[in-house]
RNA sequence: GCGCCCUUAGCUCAGUGGAUUAGAGCGUCUGGCUACGAACCAGAAGGUCGGGAGUUCGACUCUCUCAGGGCGUACCA
């Protein structure tokens, strides 16, 4: 359930019974608006309703927050609602609702938070989407957490969700990876050749190369540069997956470029787009009428050499997805698509679909800081800082923490140090260490021998102490965050809150203790549970961020 | 030149048009372990929210403008 909205109705029915009673007059009730006081003694929630209804009421603000608060329903999970000036209403939570809220968070497990949002719905999440030209690289990265983190979150908002990777497997940088990898090949065997500009250069082609030599030998010398091609974007493709398995992204579908050529899917498109007049041609190529659509100047759809540019594809992707029937598309582009994304919705609205089911999230580069120093990474200087490699130096959890720690608007900047350092200036690890702590008191609890469920029928009218009660509160707001996330498609604020969450969560574990020979049995039960329920939320919040819940570090 | 993004505490950044005192982490300073993990907690100091104008009962938040910074601006993807 989410209180906010539980409350907007609330608030609804009471401005209604109000009316009837003849305490407001009568008029049309706006949108109304619930929010989370910054100041505690404003309450847990809050209302500035009666301040915009002034000029319809023409009442004094505090006179018609006096009418609502006089009519409000009797609810379970409300304490108080009180007015304060110049007429906000503040609603303040019951305690003994609160308490048993604990048992809620056990009862609900990874449930907990689930929202109806996107209920009935079908959702698509495309990121990473990197060439199979190489290993993905950090800055990729950003993206594919950001997106399977999203996609997390809209699965607990009742979206089917399908996280999918746009795989580039067609078109020229396969030519130049089969020549590259062929070109591999033959020097293996001997041959005094050299790679030209732009050719692939990592070290990753002479592995593929020599992995071909092994198997067949030097029978391949007359094989065409497609066949090496064929056979290095599978391989690479591969270990692209494997990677992204290690940061705990495993996408539902692998959408292959080349099979919108096999389908004809490009070309249908492109004939579309030329039938309803939006193409030509110029220069020998085939210009598409963006400036229709308000781009400064149109752009290549097809370029004089016959061959497609990568904008012809994208444009029948989008179309097929629109297609495809999700009520929504989510696609996160990195800086190098800022300027590009635009024109692939023109091409999808200039084939007659509406494009507003289409969210394009980009975000800011990220710049990776070692000792101190920026590292440079250029792709075409090989120079570029593998994922696999800052995996092996940091691990998983560090990496999918601070790619979301910022909005997508920021760069990024990621101190390999820090995401190593495990201290106090290292949030992954406050955050975890919150679960840690859980573990620590149940791991104990069952050395001592003591019954694992004792817990079960504690009596949870105990819990009065205020951090626990605030621990409570903070956990309430999992709903509210996790609405923000996928109405905002912003990834970053699971962060806050579950660093907000593990600070409230610390302040209980240093005031109310379980385990101590003063804590009498009752209390000491109640708390246990209060734990056992810390302890899966901190597991479930983890897991929504693709990160580990350890039970000792 | 044009487009997008950014400018909030010494540093890195949150902040959904609302209530005296604009928040958090780091850093700095002062305290706290014979107590379930001190990888923690309690407290202090630190701000003309880049400048200016406008809309509003009310602006860090919306509009315009100026200044500074980042990224992009292919018949590459």
């Amino acid at each position: 359930m989410q209180l906010d909205h539980e409350l907007e109705t609330a608030v609804f029915q009471a401005i209604q019974t109000a009316q009837k009673a003849g305490d407001l007059p009568s008029f049309d009730i706006p949108e109304l608006k619930i929010e989370r006081p910054r100041e505690a003694s404003h309450g847990d929630y809050a209302s500035p309703v009666a301040l915009g209804l002034a000029r319809l009421a023409r009442m004094a603000p505090l006179k018609i927050a006096q009418a609502i608060a006089t009519h409000m329903p009797t609810l379970d999970y409300l304490g108080s609602v009180e007015v304060a000036p110049p007429g906000f209403i503040n609603f303040r939570l019951a305690a003994p609702w609160l308490q048993q809220h604990v048992n809620t968070i056990i009862a609900e497990g990874q449930n907990y938070g689930r929202i109806h949002l996107g209920d009935g719905k079908k959702a698509q999440i495309e990121c990473v989407s990197a060439n199979p030209t190489g290993p993905i690289h950090i800055g990729r990265t950003r993206g594919g957490v950001m997106g399977d983190t999203l996609a997390r979150a809209m699965r607990l908002a009742g979206y089917e969700t399908v996280l999918e990777y746009y795989y580039n497997d067609a078109g020229r940088q396969v030519t130049m990876l089969g020549e590259s990898t062929k070109l591999r090949y033959l020097q293996l065997l001997g041959q005094d050749i050299t790679l030209e500009k732009d050719h692939y250069k990592g070290d990753y082609i002479i592995d593929i190369a020599r992995e071909l030599l092994e198997q067949h030998g030097d029978t391949l010398q007359e094989q065409s540069a497609e066949f090496f091609g064929d056979y290095a974007k599978e391989r690479i493709a591969q270990s692209q997956k494997e990677t992204l398995r290690r940061i705990n992204i495993v996408f539902d579908v692998y959408y292959r470029e080349q099979s919108l050529y096999e389908t004809g899917k490009v070309w249908e498109a492109l004939e579309a787009l030329q039938e309803k007049g939006y193409v030509y041609k110029k220069d020998g190529a085939q210009w598409f009428k963006t400036t229709e659509f308000g781009d400064e100047k149109d752009r290549v759809l097809v370029k004089s050499t016959g061959e497609p540019t990568y904008r012809m594809p994208d444009i029948a992707y989008h179309w097929d997805k629109a297609q495809r029937g999700f009520d929504l598309v989510v696609d996160l582009f990195g800086p190098d698509h800022h300027a590009t994304a635009p024109q692939v919705l023109m091409g999808v609205r200039a084939l007659g679909y509406p494009t507003d089911f289409v969210r394009t999230i980009l975000h800011q580069i990220i710049t990776i800081i070692r000792d101190g120093i920026e590292v440079k990474m250029s792709t075409r200087a090989g120079t570029f800082v593998a994922l696999d490699d800052v995996l092996d130096e940091v691990g998983a959890d560090p990496i999918r923490y601070f790619m979301i720690s910022r909005s997508g608007n920021s760069p990024i900047d990621f101190d390999l140090n820090l995401a190593l350092e495990k201290s106090d200036k290292n949030p992954v690890y406050y955050i975890q260490n919150a679960h840690v702590r859980c573990a620590g008191i149940f791991r104990k609890w069952e050395e001592e021998g003591l019954d694992p469920d004792a817990d079960a029928t504690a009596d949870l009218s105990l819990l009065t102490h205020e951090n626990e009660l605030a621990f409570i509160r903070k956990a309430l707001e999992l709903p509210e965050l996790v609405e923000l996330m996928v109405t905002t498609f912003e990834p970053h604020h699971i962060t806050f809150y579950s660093y907000e969450l593990a600070a409230v969560f610390h302040k209980a574990y240093e005031t109310c203790r379980v385990l101590h020979s003063e804590v009498p049995e009752p209390l000491r039960l109640a708390r246990l549970r209060f734990y056992r329920a810390a302890k899966q939320l901190f597991a479930h919040v983890l897991d929504l961020m693709g990160m580990s819940a350890p039970e000792v570090m």
